[in-house]
DNA sequence: AGGCATTTGTGTACAGTGTACACATTCTCT
DNA sequence: AGAGAATGTGTACACTGTACACAAATGCCT
């Protein structure tokens, strides 16, 4: 005897929140698996819904993977937010910055280990949507991680850290630096290298950035 | 009057090197597309063969993307050691050292520009398999990306340039740095950037790197 | 040369995916 | 109450990867 393996787990012909849901779904799977996991009808199969039901909610799984792409930024975001919201004020401009532009550097780095799948989500291609650079915005100051990484840099600029000169594109330097750092060891050549080490390698290429920018 | 879109195309029975062309249509399907574009059925299309003589060459698409990621890891290196070939010998071992470093990172984000469905495609995960830092050798020099970034660190550290303290581990830096640029350029939030900017960002990454090592 | 094992390509088949189209049910508004 | 919009269902199709049995060519051993 088969136990049916979909109950229909809801009684009324409306699901009720069914966006949300297979946002959600979505969210799930990317968290583990990455981008290519999130997979439409499996999304759906969660909610207890019926494949197409999807389709009144979105215009197609590219656009599901777009909702989920942008919660993820939204994530990364948040992820900066708090490590920011951890460096205690300083009478010196200088010990602040520094420990600012740091800051948003391990917030990256962090939630790049902690969710990969979710990291990877967040930067992946999808042909036509552009991504604007403004995109996912921390639920903590509202501000995206351009924004937030673009704050640091104007502080290391007053005090005096970092040449005005050297200001304008300094977050694509940065952003560059750790971002690298980040898909080498998540996805790339740099994976299985103990914690410790990639920790490490994180410090010095906050290190090299504040050096070098 | 329809006309069948698949000519035999080839009288022989056996088709002679079908593994050849098998990695030869993944690849070319890779360079346009990136890894989700090397589609098993496609390749044996192309090569004019039923989809399942794949199997007597490849144990499965995960395996011929395999293949296909290591040629496209040795044309990495193979656009490196091009750049690297174009820098003069000089007097000094402090010029010649920055020229070949700056080569390196130029080679890198050209072929990473110019093929960007390869470059995807040489850092992609696959599970299992490891890339275990030793792959993809260069034709020229038969040197990995690796190998060929850590020469030019140890000319660093002759020229004087690189403390030798600062030499273990310099090459995850150096590769973060401008794998990051890379990364964020062709399929980040800085595609449809203007070229001459990515240029400009790209020797900018470049010098933070020499400075900031 | 003849026979036979091995290699290589074919045919058929199945589960899984995205999605188009018609239909059914429920909600909402007048 | 009834019309129209919103939302979920059913059926269908093309496409993917891949398992399994079969067929044809090759090569090797006697």
């Amino acid at each position: 005897m088969r136990i049916d393996p979909d109950p229909p787990a809801r009684s009324t012909y409306r699901h009720g929140d069914l966006r949300r849901a297979l946002l959600a779904a979505g969210i799930e799977l990317a968290r583990n698996g990455g981008p290519d996991a999130v997979v439409l009808r499996e999304a759906t199969r969660q909610a207890g819904v019926v494949p197409n039901a999807a389709y009144r909610h979105f215009a197609g799984r590219a656009d599901l993977l777009k909702a989920v792409r942008d919660t993820a930024l939204s994530q990364v975001a948040g992820a900066m937010e708090a490590e920011l919201a951890r460096v205690k004020p300083s009478r010196s401009a200088a010990v602040f910055a520094r420990a600012s532009l740091r800051a948003i550097g391990v917030g990256y780095l962090k939630f790049a280990l902690a969710e990969p799948g979710l990291f990877r989500t967040a930067f992946t291609v999808t042909e036509d949507s552009e991504l604007p650079l403004g995109s996912g915005r921390g639920v903590g100051t509202g501000k995206n991680p351009f924004q937030l990484l673009g704050g640091a840099l104007d502080l290391m600029v007053s005090a005096g850290l970092l040449p005005h000169q050297r200001r304008d594109g300094a977050e694509f330097l940065a952003w560059s630096a750790v971002h690298g750092l980040a898909m080498l060891t998540i996805e790339g050549p740099m994976r299985a290298m103990p914690r410790a080490m990639i920790d490490r390698l994180g410090d010095r290429v906050i290190d090299m950035v504040e050096k070098g920018l």
